[in-house]
DNA sequence: TGGCTATTTGGTTATACTGCCAACCAGCCA
DNA sequence: TGGCTGGTTGGCAGTATAACCAAATAGCCA
């Protein structure tokens, strides 16, 4: 595999990896409808505080969010709102994966 | 947040992880053109041809892909092609971040 | 059956990710 | 200035991943 092509999927890969993480996602999630502050996502995703830090840590130097301080506040939001646009097709795999699961046991 | 909504998340993470990997993208990449037996995907990735059954089994564990076994080869296809239609948008995210580098220089 | 090819599995080592705690920093206000 | 609130950072322990090698398995054919 040439350099550049092995370069073009670290990276792709490196956004799917910032955003593969259920406590990621859930914020992700919030972030769609609108900028958060750390202590909203504090409080709806129930982790630790420097947890949830690190996870926006994660995902802004990914790219996938912003952030901006205001007041004692840091409010993220998210670059490209269409980074969500694709869990519809997850969700094909998943109902996939569960109708399979079932057809299993109905065997 | 409630054990449902953890779960769904959870199961959507997992989806993600398992594609969050410059190999296995590369592997999706090339099923996205049509099913590959492991000696192809082997010859194509330069990994060790272990390493690619692994890779194959975490995908096809998540749900992504599925085997057929053929004489001596197992071939693997895409479960849901449209798996790797977002990729539009993570390449939206990459540009922006090489612009954002760009402009970084230039300050 | 014996040997060959294609693939999977087990084991090992090195590396990376998570979550929590404690300490620290920044901005506001009395 | 001192203290408070909101966030970030550093460090640690536990867990999970990745790549490689060696060994095992499955199907074909002589």
């Amino acid at each position: 595999m040439d350099p550049q092509r092995r370069q073009a999927l670290t990276a792709r890969a490196g956004i799917l990896k910032a955003m593969a993480h259920p406590t990621r996602l859930h914020i992700l999630e919030e972030l769609a409808q609108g900028e958060r502050c750390v202590c909203e996502l504090h409080a709806d995703t129930g982790a630790d505080i420097s947890t949830v830090s690190k996870h926006l840590s994660v995902l802004k130097n990914a790219g996938i969010v912003e952030d901006e301080k205001r007041g004692l506040q840091v409010f993220y939001r998210l670059r490209c709102p269409c980074i969500l646009s694709f869990l519809g097709c997850v969700e094909n795999v998943i109902q996939q994966n569960v109708d399979r699961q079932l057809a299993a046991l109905g065997r």
